[in-house]
DNA sequence: CATTTGACTTTGA
DNA sequence: TTCAAAGCCAAAT
Protein backbone atom coordinates (compact mmCIF):
# COMPACT_ATOMS: atom_id res chain seq x y z
CA UNK A 1 0.00 0.00 0.00
CA UNK A 2 0.85 3.25 -0.66
CA UNK A 3 0.93 4.27 3.12
CA UNK A 4 -1.42 6.75 4.14
CA UNK A 5 -1.11 10.11 2.69
CA UNK A 6 -2.29 11.87 5.69
CA UNK A 7 0.20 9.77 7.82
CA UNK A 8 2.94 10.86 5.83
CA UNK A 9 1.82 14.19 6.25
CA UNK A 10 2.21 14.37 9.88
CA UNK A 11 5.66 12.92 9.73
CA UNK A 12 6.94 14.61 8.25
CA UNK A 13 5.78 18.09 9.06
CA UNK A 14 6.18 16.67 12.78
CA UNK A 15 10.33 16.48 11.68
CA UNK A 16 10.10 20.28 10.58
CA UNK A 17 12.60 22.08 12.84
CA UNK A 18 12.00 25.43 14.23
CA UNK A 19 12.94 28.50 12.10
CA UNK A 20 13.17 26.89 8.62
CA UNK A 21 10.04 26.09 6.75
CA UNK A 22 8.85 23.20 3.69
CA UNK A 23 6.75 23.23 0.51
CA UNK A 24 3.79 21.15 0.00
CA UNK A 25 5.46 19.99 -2.86
CA UNK A 26 8.53 19.01 -1.28
CA UNK A 27 6.45 16.99 1.24
CA UNK A 28 4.47 15.24 -0.85
CA UNK A 29 8.01 14.57 -3.04
CA UNK A 30 9.07 12.92 0.44
CA UNK A 31 5.90 10.90 0.25
CA UNK A 32 6.41 9.94 -2.98
CA UNK A 33 4.02 11.97 -4.45
CA UNK A 34 5.18 14.86 -5.96
CA UNK A 35 2.38 15.80 -7.46
CA UNK A 36 -0.01 15.80 -4.57
CA UNK A 37 1.07 18.93 -3.57
CA UNK A 38 -2.77 19.96 -2.83
CA UNK A 39 -3.22 16.82 -1.06
CA UNK A 40 -1.28 17.71 1.43
CA UNK A 41 -2.98 20.43 2.41
CA UNK A 42 -6.10 18.42 2.51
CA UNK A 43 -4.40 16.63 5.22
CA UNK A 44 -3.14 19.54 7.06
CA UNK A 45 -7.04 20.33 7.42
CA UNK A 46 -7.53 16.99 8.65
CA UNK A 47 -4.45 17.09 11.08
CA UNK A 48 -5.54 16.43 14.53
CA UNK A 49 -4.65 19.21 16.72
CA UNK A 50 -3.13 16.51 19.20
CA UNK A 51 0.09 16.50 16.68
CA UNK A 52 0.44 19.61 16.94
CA UNK A 53 1.82 20.14 14.36
CA UNK A 54 4.00 23.01 12.89
CA UNK A 55 1.10 24.40 10.38
CA UNK A 56 2.51 27.33 10.15
CA UNK A 57 5.74 26.48 9.05
CA UNK A 58 3.93 24.76 6.09
CA UNK A 59 3.84 27.07 2.90
CA UNK A 60 3.98 27.07 -0.73
CA UNK A 61 6.63 27.39 -3.30
CA UNK A 62 6.73 31.47 -3.49
CA UNK A 63 7.03 31.68 -0.08
CA UNK A 64 3.04 32.87 0.38
CA UNK A 65 1.43 31.71 3.88
CA UNK A 66 -1.88 29.71 3.97
CA UNK A 67 -5.38 31.66 3.99
CA UNK A 68 -5.55 34.05 7.26
CA UNK A 69 -9.12 32.34 8.24
CA UNK A 70 -6.79 29.14 8.82
CA UNK A 71 -4.74 30.41 11.69
CA UNK A 72 -8.09 32.31 12.90
CA UNK A 73 -6.46 35.79 12.25
CA UNK A 74 -4.83 38.04 9.21
CA UNK A 75 -0.82 37.72 9.88
CA UNK A 76 -1.23 35.30 12.62
CA UNK A 77 1.43 32.72 10.48
CA UNK A 78 3.33 35.33 9.92
CA UNK A 79 3.96 36.36 13.71
CA UNK A 80 4.84 32.78 14.81
CA UNK A 81 6.96 32.79 12.07
CA UNK A 82 8.98 35.74 12.94
CA UNK A 83 8.88 34.11 16.12
CA UNK A 84 10.68 31.29 14.97
CA UNK A 85 13.11 33.45 13.50
CA UNK A 86 12.03 33.43 10.13
CA UNK A 87 13.06 36.67 8.04
CA UNK A 88 9.77 38.04 5.84
CA UNK A 89 10.17 40.26 2.47
CA UNK A 90 8.66 43.46 2.90
CA UNK A 91 5.86 42.34 0.32
CA UNK A 92 5.33 39.81 2.66
CA UNK A 93 6.26 36.67 1.99
CA UNK A 94 8.98 34.18 3.21
CA UNK A 95 12.85 34.12 2.62
CA UNK A 96 12.81 31.00 0.71
CA UNK A 97 16.48 30.83 0.04
CA UNK A 98 17.41 31.27 3.16
CA UNK A 99 14.50 29.19 5.72
CA UNK A 100 12.98 26.69 2.79
CA UNK A 101 14.03 23.05 4.06
CA UNK A 102 16.47 21.16 1.68
CA UNK A 103 16.29 17.75 3.61
CA UNK A 104 14.45 16.44 6.60
CA UNK A 105 16.70 16.25 10.05
CA UNK A 106 15.58 12.84 10.76
CA UNK A 107 15.66 9.90 8.91
CA UNK A 108 12.81 8.43 10.52
CA UNK A 109 10.35 8.29 7.38
CA UNK A 110 11.76 4.78 6.28
CA UNK A 111 8.73 3.61 8.32
CA UNK A 112 5.92 5.85 7.13
CA UNK A 113 7.47 4.66 3.14
CA UNK A 114 6.47 1.81 1.46
C1' DC B 1 -21.13 7.28 -10.30
C1' DA B 2 -20.04 12.27 -12.27
C1' DT B 3 -19.02 16.97 -10.82
C1' DT B 4 -16.95 20.40 -7.98
C1' DT B 5 -13.57 22.05 -4.94
C1' DG B 6 -9.14 23.21 -2.91
C1' DA B 7 -3.79 25.11 3.08
C1' DC B 8 -0.69 23.63 -4.55
C1' DT B 9 3.03 22.97 -8.52
C1' DT B 10 5.15 23.79 -12.62
C1' DT B 11 6.39 26.41 -16.80
C1' DG B 12 7.09 30.72 -19.12
C1' DA B 13 7.60 35.79 -19.11
C1' DT C 1 10.41 36.75 -6.44
C1' DT C 2 6.14 37.85 -8.86
C1' DC C 3 2.04 37.32 -12.39
C1' DA C 4 -0.73 34.33 -15.47
C1' DA C 5 -2.41 29.99 -17.30
C1' DA C 6 -2.75 24.89 -17.28
C1' DG C 7 -2.41 20.65 -14.81
C1' DC C 8 -2.94 16.96 -10.99
C1' DC C 9 -4.76 14.33 -7.00
C1' DA C 10 -7.78 13.08 -3.47
C1' DA C 11 -11.92 14.02 -0.78
C1' DA C 12 -16.54 15.94 -0.56
C1' DT C 13 -21.19 16.53 -2.65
Amino acid sequence: MVVDFFRGVYAIVAQVPPGKVITYGQIASFIGQPRAARQVGWAMWDAPPELNLPCHRVVNQAGAMSPPHIFGGEGRQRAMLEAEGVVFKANGCIDMARHKLKGLPDTKLHSIEQ
